[in-house]
DNA sequence: AACATGCTCAACCGCAGGCCA
DNA sequence: ATGGCCTGCGGTTGAGCATGT
């Protein structure tokens, strides 16, 4: 293969382009018409290869360029296409007219490819993701334990035997607490008194209305709001749907998207939402299955509780937090710096080695 | 205000393949 | 058949800007 011969010549310029330079390519090409982009730079008169002259026509100064942002329709067209022709972008801009296959592609890589991702869609097969039951694991304890070195494979398998319980206090104080696995399977409480195996380690936990003790939220209404179900499938942390909130203000939803977010870094399990009753529910991740109770007739939080329960060896052991937190982001940053304290006390290898031993986290609601 | 971080997008790079002497 | 020239394509880079701390 050659090189342009263009390529090698010395002194020529590179990077961005001149309103000058834009000037004169764009007066040579319409006067003369696009022949061999060798020749043009010598006679436009411009220090560029030909290459780079091409470049600038084709995506920036050709008259019948579309400008601005891409409609819903394009984006649909490129979402479908893509899906046909991969990466072909100069055959998907092929059928956009007005733009180009640069422009797509950047498109695609800044905009659309997470779009997908935060809707669980594998931009590259457009399928929704099917990860791996131990692409989870290491994702939950990359999360869960992100101050610790990740541990060895053969450690990490024995997550699969952990086990969380909910405490019957919780059950008998606020009503039967539910649970949704990430295959949308439901436990109720019979099941969840019993043992709630994690299954993929991802569910979904509700509990009654904290003042209205037997008004219940429907769990599974809630999952099939969600966009997509697989929101929930690929997120590698513990969700926590809790009910027992005040009512939120406007200002105070916008504050809660912004906790969540912060509290979900890969972005797939943050999601604010209404129940389908009086009440408002709050999706919050967190990695290790603490639970907060939300005090206050008020729109502020008035007080967090949370309660660890470890069991280890038959050795009970426990941990109670309460904080008066004066905001929701005070509340979830309280919950997270415990909660990283809490597992940096419990290395993670004797934890999974423990684990196949039957041992087990109680969380439950401190009254 | 200063710095860090993330995002966008124009431009570059390297390669593949068509054309032609 | 071969090798050089040229175009087209997709991946990558980095400057500039926006946003967050």
């Amino acid at each position: 293969m050659g090189r342009h011969s263009c390529c090698v010549k010395q002194k020529l310029r590179k990077g961005l382009w001149s309103p000058e330079e834009d000037e004169k390519l764009f007066n040579h090409i319409t006067r003369f018409g696009v022949g061999c982009w060798s020749s043009v730079p010598k006679l436009a008169g411009l220090q560029r290869c030909g290459k780079s002259c091409r470049l600038r026509w084709i995506n920036y100064l050709r008259p019948d360029l579309k400008r601005g942002m891409f409609s819903q329709q394009e984006e649909d067209i490129i979402l479908s296409l893509h899906e046909v022709l991969g990466n072909r972008w100069a055959q998907i801009a092929a059928q956009l007219p007005g733009r180009t296959d640069n422009e797509i592609k950047n498109f695609w890589n800044s905009c659309l490819k997470k779009k997908l991702m935060k809707q669980g869609i594998d931009p590259a097969t457009h399928k929704p993701f099917t990860q791996q039951p131990h692409q989870i694991k290491q994702e939950l304890i990359n999360n869960t334990f992100s101050e610790t070195p990740p541990p060895e494979p053969e450690s990490i398998l024995s997550l699969q035997n952990m086990h969380l319980h909910f405490s019957n206090s919780l059950a008998s104080s606020q009503g039967p607490p539910f649970l949704i696995s990430s295959d949308s399977s439901y436990y109720d409480s019979a099941v969840l008194t019993t043992e709630a195996t994690s299954r993929d380690q991802i569910f979904l936990m509700g509990m009654s209305n904290h003042n209205k003790p037997h008004e219940w939220v429907d769990p599974l209404s809630y999952y099939d709001s969600v966009p997509s179900q697989h929101h929930f499938g690929t997120s590698s942390s513990y969700g926590m749907v809790c009910s027992s909130m005040p009512s939120l203000t406007s200002s105070d939803q916008n504050n809660l998207s912004a906790i969540t977010d912060f509290s979900d870094n890969n972005n797939s399990g943050s999601k604010i939402t209404s129940s389908n009753n009086s009440s408002n529910m709050m999706e919050n991740h967190n990695n290790n299955g603490g639970m907060v109770s939300w005090e206050g007739s008020e729109n502020k939080m008035a007080e967090c509780s949370f309660q660890f329960h470890h069991q280890e060896n038959g050795v009970k052991s426990e941990e109670v937090m309460t904080n008066t937190c004066s905001s929701w982001q005070e509340t979830v940053h309280q919950l997270q710096n415990h909660i990283s304290i809490d597992f940096n006390n419990y290395p993670l290898r004797s934890f999974s080695q423990d684990l196949t031993a039957a041992t087990s986290y109680d969380v439950f609601r401190h009254i």
